[in-house]
DNA sequence: CGTCACTTATTCAAGTTTCAAGAAGGCCGC
DNA sequence: GCGGCCTTCTTGAAACTTGAATAAGTGACG
């Protein structure tokens, strides 16, 4: 139906590959997102971003990161931050602390509680992914998808003129 | 640093390359979803999913579908497109229409406003698409990518019980 | 020093999404 | 034809997100 007609007479529209690709993408990716925010808050009682927060901050040294490398790392917006640490700290599993060097600074740091909830978690965390998608990929299917993701993100992250980028809104 | 140790002992965590493809591929996801959200907030005034139930509408029969069915398509709630349609229709783009058939039912129509803001806007949201994705993978690449995304799809999506499928909740 | 531009983080108000109920109509067996 | 049970859609409160505005601190430069 749709060919690829092409520059200055119109818009180029998707071909129906392209168009068909696009829909598979769009599907697949909302389902699987949906998927794993239910299944950590079932699990864990709190949605994909926050449990990213917490994987971040496990993974820095001394388990602490200030806000904005917190934001940076899970590309949300610092008032976004703010707000989903008050909730993390409400819980326990997350603590501030006043940054000596810049007294504006806060680190965020993940307490002993907040990395027990993440020992528990996850394995089940890990199994739902591995499930959803590694455990249905040929070993060749799994490098393509890691090199396109890799193309796509390079594509729309770095720099691009500083807009455009969650953080630093 | 990780092996893949099977079955039986602890939980089979991520080999260091799974661990890699799954990065990439939230990084992307993220990044790319943000980037069109964007996008369309700003030349269209809405965000994806709005957009999205406009598309869907205009490709419906009579650019009519039933609540229910739309919000399947979209892969939402109901109670979220009940709120979503009601934005849309205050912006004057769809309009409530009893079923004459079922007398519970509403179809959501979209209004001749609603399609001319699709034919302005359509152009550009193409464009990004194409300029973060097509444009930059090779034929091969999307021919796996569309692939790769109806296994992912097919695993996540049929019956599964019905349960996990937000529109049923 | 003083001050001006910039950064860090939070807060507010407005909007969106979710969750749990609930009103309302239809379906089906007896 | 009526009682229970399903589906369709809406509602309202609570949780979350956003963007703009604000407070506080840094740092460079004269």
């Amino acid at each position: 139906m749709n060919k690829a007609p092409d520059s200055a007479a119109g818009p180029r529209w998707l071909t129906d590959e392209e168009q068909h690709v696009w829909r598979a993408y769009l599907h697949a990716t909302t389902l699987l997102d949906d998927h794993l925010d239910r299944q950590l808050q079932r699990d864990a009682g709190m949605p994909h971003v926050y449990y990213g927060l917490l994987v971040g901050l496990a993974e820095a040294p001394r388990r602490r990161l200030r806000m904005t490398e917190l934001a940076m790392q899970a590309k949300i917006t610092r008032s976004r931050l703010s707000h989903a640490v008050a909730r993390l700290e409400k819980n326990g599993w997350v603590r501030r602390e006043d940054c000596p060097a810049d007294k504006r600074g806060q680190f965020a740091v993940l307490t002993d509680e907040g990395f027990e909830v993440l020992r528990r978690t996850a394995p089940g965390h890990v199994a739902a992914v591995r499930q959803a998608l590694f455990d249905r990929l040929s070993p060749e299917q799994q490098k393509a998808l890691g090199e396109i993701m890799e193309i796509v993100a390079e594509g729309l992250q770095p720099t691009e003129a500083g807009a455009d980028l969650p953080w630093r809104r």
